[in-house]
DNA sequence: CTTGAAGCTCTAGTCGCTAGAGGAATTAGG
DNA sequence: CCTAATTCCTCTAGCGACTAGAGCTTCAAG
């Protein structure tokens, strides 16, 4: 039985985290002492290992969720898991195709740069001319930082 | 002289978030019908395009507005708006080199998933289990749908 | 002149956290 | 045993980049 720091510092995962995690229902609530303190076991240890490790792998809170569910019940098949990391796997997949495409779009912007002055500059002209560009009109592969 | 609609159509920006990048600052408020209703000229119509692909570009939206500030200045050294383009290409191949170790991992979960039930299940079990997993401690990957 | 589409403002929700305020509890050292 | 430092608590608000909906007004076509 230890605090929520500790907690933190064995899973990597930061405590207003797991405080986030325990809201949302993806852990149970803990036992707490008598100053309202929370206090975790190994299970849950475990349980938010797994959680970290899904999320360092791209899967979104309710596709663990999911997992989580069918973790508990462990006689059963594993063709619902093996279906959620398949979808997991093309989301992944199609990121990348989508990404290397923008990097293409940049690097060209980049090589035909002339380093002269914003006038002849290839980066804006490129964004600001509709012709010009690669014209993938898919979904944005923006936002969201690191 | 045209409406939202037309604006939005035409340059495949929905209309809520042409609001939207009015209310940020990005667009100019634009002239009203003695009715209300925005009124845009062809100008802001480049200018959303020049948005629009940027974003497609993957460009976080404080970066658009300074290569809108660059843009406005057009007897100005290139420098600039290279650098931002040049930093947009290292967040690209970062994210990329990122999301082809998550695709490798989850592909390895699956090619040894041996189809049987959840106790033995590979995905379930490289989730749970510190010492299976790649143990890529950068930033999640993770989030923001298509 | 009526109807239906398109416009308006405003608020709240999405995802997965993160930051801060303002206080209470615990723990290590003296 | 007492103090001081650290950790913990709850709560609210904010991030980026929108999206959705309520409830209303204005415009364009027939």
């Amino acid at each position: 039985m230890f605090p929520i720091g500790r907690l933190a510092k064995a899973t990597g995962v930061k405590v207003p985290t797991i405080r986030y995690y325990e809201q949302i229902g993806l852990l149970p609530e803990p036992e707490r002492t008598a100053g309202n303190q929370r206090l975790y076991t190994q299970g849950t240890l475990e349980r938010l290992a797994f959680i970290r490790h899904a999320r360092d792998l791209g899967f979104p809170l309710e596709a663990i969720r999911e997992l989580l569910s069918l973790s508990d019940r462990p006689g059963q098949s594993c063709a619902a898991a093996d279906e959620i990391a398949r979808r997991q796997l093309a989301v992944v997949e199609a990121r990348m195709a989508r990404l290397a495409a923008l990097r293409d779009a940049l690097q060209r912007m980049l090589d035909h740069c002339a380093s002269g002055t914003i006038a002849d500059c290839r980066v804006i002209e490129v964004l600001g001319d509709h012709g010009l560009c690669a014209h993938d009109h898919g979904a944005a592969e923006a936002g969201h930082p690191a």
